[in-house]
DNA sequence: TTAATATATGAGTAAGTGCTCATATATTCA
DNA sequence: TGAATATATGAGCACTTACTCATATATTAA
């Protein structure tokens, strides 16, 4: 199904009971939402930043390459509860690793990451 | 305590086995970690907008005012559920309501959320 | 090889979250 | 006033999540 015709169904049947302008303004804010893999991937990036752990230990990966007990430093849980977060952050492409001898050395996957927690500091600092 | 007798205190407490090289590194990661409140209020912004029924919504949003009814066009779940995840957006300070005669009119509190959900999806997006 | 250090992982659990259902409140209109 | 429409809310439940504990794996050094 096209997006259009994605709209138009959505219209038909949860927007039934609605003049020109009500059925005017809602197309428009249909195609202000995003399709659904997009919506899909946007909120996982969301929720790997909605939890303190994981904020703490990206913020600090913003230094550049730290490995497990630096980050464990950096947040106040187990060594084990970090790797968990760890393999989280991995399976979601946030951040990468690299071996150096016995230790792993993480670092952030790209620079959205960085953008993201500039603009939520921004917001929560008003 | 001071920032610095924080961070000093952190570093005597769970970084006692570290070189003087892990030891600047670390220092400077702690200093790259925001202090407790902002963490809290930043990942609050990022639960908000962690959810796809919510997502939905302050996307749709973004093209200005719209009542409940509408938001329902934009989601896939009950008016309740709708007026569930307003209630919590409005606690956050996400959202902000005026009545309009019968209908309940929400627009986005601030544009802090329109960059944040450019940026989630144009990282999203590769 | 054995011991020590660094990291990863599976299972289990307590707390949190997002929905539904039923119902309450608010506003307009007859 | 009573009915219709629009929105809000409390309770309950299924599902998710972030941790702990025990243990596994990997790397280096003795």
């Amino acid at each position: 199904m096209r997006d259009d015709e994605k709209e138009q169904a959505a219209a038909d049947t949860c927007c039934d009971d609605h003049d020109q302008d009500d059925f005017a303004r809602i197309q428009q804010a249909l195609k202000a939402i995003p399709e659904e893999a997009l919506i899909v991937s946007a909120t996982e990036i969301f929720s790997a930043l909605a939890d303190s752990t994981r904020f703490r230990i990206l913020s600090a990966l913003q230094v550049g390459e730290l490995c497990v007990s630096d980050l464990l430093c950096a947040t106040d849980v187990s060594q084990s509860a970090v790797s968990h977060q760890l393999r989280l952050l991995r399976d979601k492409r946030l951040v990468q690793v690299r071996r150096d001898g016995q230790r792993a050395l993480y670092s952030l996957a790209d620079d959205h990451v960085r953008s993201l927690i500039a603009l939520a500091l921004e917001h929560a600092s008003e």
